[in-house]
DNA sequence: TAGGCCATCTGGTCCT
DNA sequence: AGGACCAGATGGCCTA
């Protein structure tokens, strides 16, 4: 991050916050179906290429309902190590870190997902990007990797991501805000406690930020104060 | 309904 | 060689 200079321009979604500016995009929901609310999904098996981790109806993993914080389901019995402070972590459910039913609309539009099927049923009539998008997930060579050691390689990548998550939610603990259940983005995470950081580095008289040495600690937490509005008002729920 | 935000999958690259 | 890290792509959820 680049200086706490908060800009509250927190319209423009974050730039490169995939990498790159986001092209132009479609209509992402297609709206095939009616949406779910979320407290009517919860544990979600996710698609998981793998047949093995996908023997058991989709359908059937919707449960749980209720604004409980959803675990994840236990793609690895050992995992879930749950790191970063923020005690256990267990996933606030404010911060869903959501599991997509991606499973459901697997099964409902392509319901075959033969893993073996090099390109299993890629001839269906679907004809569309979901389709295409399905048609390249059945893909079964994954480079130089067998397909067990890409699905590990998953849930590697699940854990790591989510334990990125488990640490937003510590510093997010850790930053003030209006209240506990204030949702914030990450992005918003990160602005506050850059200019909280401010602050407090100006309470102690610590001059190591260098672009906004100039601000007193009256400017700092003003600062503050203003960013926590933006991101509050940017990120209010209801 | 568009846009923001997020989780997930995936392949590439780096590191041990 | 295998794991960690990263970024791109994509779709779901939610809000204005």
């Amino acid at each position: 991050m680049d200086g706490p200079a908060v800009e509250h321009t927190c319209s423009d979604g974050p730039p490169g916050l995939h990498g790159q500016a986001t092209p132009t995009r479609k209509n992402k929901r297609k709206m095939k179906e009616p949406r779910k609310r979320k407290d009517s999904v919860s544990v979600v098996k996710r698609p998981c290429l793998d047949s093995s981790a996908s023997d058991s109806d989709p359908d059937e993993s919707t449960t749980e309902s209720g604004g409980q914080p959803r675990e994840f389901p236990p793609e690895t019995p050992d995992s879930t190590p749950s790191p970063c402070g923020s005690g256990g972590s267990t996933v606030d459910s404010r911060y869903p870190l959501t599991v997509p039913n991606v499973y459901s609309r697997f099964s409902s539009t392509f319901q075959v997902e033969t893993p073996d099927s090099e390109t299993g049923g890629l001839d269906q009539s679907a004809s569309s990007a979901e389709w295409t998008m399905s048609a390249r997930k059945q893909r079964k060579n994954y480079k130089n990797m067998t397909r067990e050691r890409r699905v590990e390689a998953n849930a590697r990548e699940r854990t790591r991501v989510h334990a990125i998550s488990a640490a937003f939610e510590g510093l997010r603990r850790a930053v003030p805000s209006y209240s506990y259940n204030q949702r914030l983005s990450k992005l918003a995470i990160l602005r506050i406690a850059c200019s909280y950081i401010l602050s407090l580095s100006r309470l102690a008289q610590l001059d190591y930020s260098h672009d906004q040495s100039r601000m007193s600690f009256a400017e700092c937490v003003d600062l503050c104060t203003d960013t926590i509005q933006a991101e509050g008002r940017a990120k209010r729920r209801h």
